[in-house]
DNA sequence: TTGTATGCGTTATCAT
DNA sequence: ATGATAACGCATACAA
């Protein structure tokens, strides 16, 4: 009993005491089993992480915020990969809530109800991130997909672009209301038009981009700037206008969103709209551990906002 | 008792018993304490995996190609992140080994002296991958970096280049290789020149694929092809290239490593080394459950190769 | 095929 | 400050 507590809290030790424990300790290399640590206090020091893609370079910069917040401390990351799939995201809160975490982190506003019902009931505490809404289960740490990309369309419009499109791979819920944000600054600018609009449901990647605007060129052709709904689709973009001999930004204007690394290196360097995932990833923790140390969050509901870095792609002459 | 055998081996219970379990354990909600199970076994099912990068798209494919084979089945993925720090690796590989885990997936053969102890005595089936090497600690699944770029090195030659240049970030232990590889086909070429190898120990960006390439140049204007030492710095170095209006192939010659989706993309598309990242992560997984399961591997260690993915890039006119 | 007795290694609780 | 006891929920070994 006193060397549990001696591992634990050394406070509660004799100097002592402690002195000698840590001499066995060392001596037979005794590492206390978690299994039975678990059993026996009924909680874990596990904190378990739901990500929609582990591919994705967004949620990397948020898992590397997380790993790193927790980097030396008695928090166990765990990470789970639900792959788009509310049914995986279900299951996978079940697998993590089988384990009594100490805390949770799960992506975006829009769990299943039954997913919802499972986390009400859950003793545990729960950060959402991504996004920013008005209900969060526990705590929320994110931006307004429909503010950042609105911001950006008004971007493209105050730099004199008329005629804007959108391009937008794998609808999940946040490209779909970066899309509505699209749409409502271009409504309310009276140059939306629906013909300039293409999407489709294949996973974002490159290649896609160019085909994207291929298919946007040939069924808008007078389209004169691209809102793109990340920066690999933004990317492809670049690449498709240029081999159609495309100057950019004169001939057309390109906006991504994200701003990874890659848009304020290439030729020409890409605007693109910054959001703070390492921060997100490394906040989400530090919310959550620090609510589990007894220091609520001065808001539960935290914004982190968005920048858009305008650059040469938008940057029309006259 | 019964219900234990009935959740864990359905065949060891009479269907009737079997059936009326499982109506309870639906109407309960009952769920398995899995730590009261790994404490009660000695064992659990759970699968450690050791990245040293959780950003790096490498291995983010190769994580996908995990998760994607333990989608659906008895074994927990736990992941770890060293961030390139044979220190940090250690520390995981012993908090892994404290949850007397089923199964280790490790980056490398480069495992510390202290590391490569904890492993032998490790009372659990190991895979190592991202390489290959002559002595596994149990079975190992990749490709030879060496062989890899060598023969991208010989491409280059092939194509008429004749003053190839290699550029590299983070000389981890695989980028070594590489490296190496490209300095012995040179030097059988007898077309080394030390003062065409660009490294340095900051992180791979795209970015410092456009320093490393004005670097490159302004000490060694002849050169005439660069081998990158992973497709973000070829990314960077097309970017930079362009922008000096040095025209590719005819002025110089890129070659990337790892195919990246965007390289094809890419304008014009560049060639590079293509790996088989996703299928190590599934193959990984695969001989590890199987192993576990009875079926050994054919051979302890799986050659995955490669394949040099020629492109435009590279492709001289005369 | 089903059930009983026992122990896994730790921690909560209470006592000293 | 330290220690004794019981309990956590499951799986092993064995019995019926």
């Amino acid at each position: 009993m006193t060397v549990s507590r001696a591992l634990r809290d050394p406070d509660k030790v004799s100097a002592k005491t402690l002195e000698k424990i840590k001499a066995v300790v060392d001596r037979l290399g005794y590492v206390p089993d978690p299994a039975a640590s678990a059993l026996a206090a009924g909680k874990t020091n596990v904190i378990g992480v739901i990500v929609p893609s582990v591919t994705n370079n967004v949620f990397s910069d948020v898992m590397r915020g997380i790993y790193e917040a927790a980097e030396g401390s008695k928090w166990q990351i765990q990470l789970g990969n639900s792959r788009y799939s509310p049914l995986e995201e279900e299951s996978l809160v079940r697998t993590f809530l089988s384990q009594k975490p100490a805390g949770l982190i799960l992506s975006g506003l829009d769990q299943s109800e039954e997913t919802s019902k499972l986390l009400m009931g859950a003793d545990c505490r729960i950060v959402q991130i991504m996004e920013c809404g008005p209900d969060p289960f526990d705590m929320m740490i994110g931006f307004s997909h429909v503010d950042a990309s609105a911001a950006a369309t008004r971007h493209l419009l105050d730099a004199g672009y008329e005629r804007p499109g959108y391009i937008a791979a794998r609808l999940d819920p946040r490209s779909q209301r970066r899309l509505a944000g699209f749409k409502a600054a271009a409504e309310k600018a009276g140059v939306f038009d629906p013909a300039r609009i293409v999407t489709t449901p294949r996973a974002s990647t490159v290649t896609l981009g160019c085909e994207l605007v291929a298919d946007l060129l040939s069924k808008a052709p007078q389209t004169d700037a691209i809102l793109c709904n990340n920066d690999d689709l933004a990317l492809g973009a670049l690449f498709e206008c240029q081999r159609r001999g495309l100057r950019i930004p004169e001939d057309i204007g390109l906006c991504g969103f994200n701003d990874l690394e890659m848009m304020a290196a290439a030729n020409p360097p890409v605007t693109s709209v910054r959001t703070f995932r390492l921060a997100m990833g490394r906040e989400a923790l530090r919310m959550l551990t620090g609510a589990l140390a007894g220091i609520e969050p001065e808001t539960p509901v935290v914004d982190l906002g968005y920048e858009v870095i305008a650059r040469q792609s938008t940057a029309r002459v006259g």
